[in-house]
DNA sequence: CATTGTGAAGTGATTCACAGCA
DNA sequence: TGCTGTGAATCACTTCACAATG
């Protein structure tokens, strides 16, 4: 995918940095957050249509496809630019660059995992994150037996070569498959070697410095959000014969 | 933990069931969709505080360990009821039993995985499930090859008896880990089947009925949320050097 | 008297609805 | 004419700040 975007990037490189981002007077307000974590999937999205050679979509197509509703994305669509032609819609292509520059996917982002225990190998093996730009640097396991091992065409390094492998490899996001216990001694050495950004997969709260973004993926979690709802469904939606005061 | 909670259920039964359940006079409202999705993590927090025999906290500590602040803390709990006391905070295990029993953990849920690949691999044995109330009845793969492979401790079948399974053991949550392609018609099985919340992790948008929840976990989403933020801070957290009008 | 529980105020996100434009 | 882009209205969530209270 990426690969595409970057023969775009040349034909579209003029218009590229004539951007104004959307919003206000003040002139550098970020794009609301709940329009960024739904930009990869418009990316997602207008990929597919790409695949299968659409050329034009309305928002009505594109919002069908990402699964939101057609206000919802044109408004997002709007704290980018004016990408869309009235009457007629997005050029697919067109749009999947605006799109990708935006988020930044127009460059490859290196990143570590640490922890290489079940999910961690089957986030080294993730096809979807070399694809969409991110490339795999280096794998971690405190484990000294696990050490030296291979997973797909990286050898696992040990805790303590990762200072130098983040600095030398410009890795500035770190993913930590650890256990809970393990999570925030991972995090700390991850900020001190310079990593910025942190995907946590341990169910554990991390702290870390101003400077540094965490996003965090708990399993059990939605699996639990899933529990009440079915559980709410199960009492008849409200909990009326629940009984008592 | 679910044994502990059980053994609390019998002591507390009493107050169990007169909840008032936060909320106006409708007297059946739910609980915001965004306090549900913290209730697991002040879950998670009581254990730790119950591990370390912390018998009582305030909003504050509890907060702390949570990761918000205390005042949306104490806004989540208050739509539970009013399980605090003032001057003194919350009993851990008291307030543990009474959101364990809000989020539906105090019975135990019944879950099958679609697609056992490294990622289905790695949630059939992630330990998080079985340790929260979720149990894994089975694991299905459409290639018949894996058909009859163990996982743990169960084997895999196919996708042909899925009805059967998800009937025989009253199954109502479905993991989906199979490549986005055949995310679709695995969903309209497992909905066809009878299940009726949904975990996907599948880069693809479902469609379901209108009494089928569904959630979903995209990791390359969440990388590129953390792309974004990363580019933002190499430019200097405005556009300002970006030039250009 | 420390801490909860909660109205009220503030902030942010979504949806509406239509003017503006190709 | 059809569809985008966007103010204005609405809805949801968060934070403030303090009265109620064990």
């Amino acid at each position: 995918m990426l690969s595409s975007c970057a023969e775009l990037s040349g034909a579209l490189l003029t218009t590229a940095r004539s951007r104004r981002s959307g919003r206000d007077e003040r002139g550098e307000r970020g794009i609301p957050e709940a329009s960024v974590a739904r930009l990869p999937i418009y990316l997602r999205a207008l990929t597919a249509l790409s695949e299968r050679n659409v050329v034009t979509a309305s928002s009505e197509d594109l919002a069908g496809a990402a699964g939101v509703n057609s206000a919802k994305l044109r408004k997002d669509l709007s704290y980018l630019g004016t990408y869309g032609t009235r009457g007629v819609g997005y050029d697919v292509n067109y749009l999947r660059y605006q799109i990708a520059r935006e988020i930044g996917l127009t460059q490859d982002w290196s990143v570590v995992i640490v922890g290489i225990g079940n999910l961690g190998h089957a986030l080294a093996n993730y096809a979807g994150f070399v694809s969409r730009g991110f490339r795999v640097a280096a794998l971690f396991d405190s484990d000294p037996r696990r050490v030296g091992e291979r997973v797909g065409d990286l050898q696992i390094s040990g805790l303590g070569d990762l200072g130098a492998i983040v600095k030398s490899s410009s890795v500035s996001i770190g993913v930590i498959a650890t256990p809970a216990s393990a999570a925030q001694d991972v995090c700390d050495r991850l900020v001190e070697a310079g990593v910025s950004s942190i995907l946590n997969f341990a169910p554990a709260v991390l702290s870390v410095p101003g400077h540094v973004d965490v996003r965090k993926v708990d399993l059990s979690i939605e699996l639990q959000i899933l529990a009440y709802h079915e559980q709410r469904k199960a009492n008849g939606l409200g909990e009326l014969q629940v009984g008592a005061v």
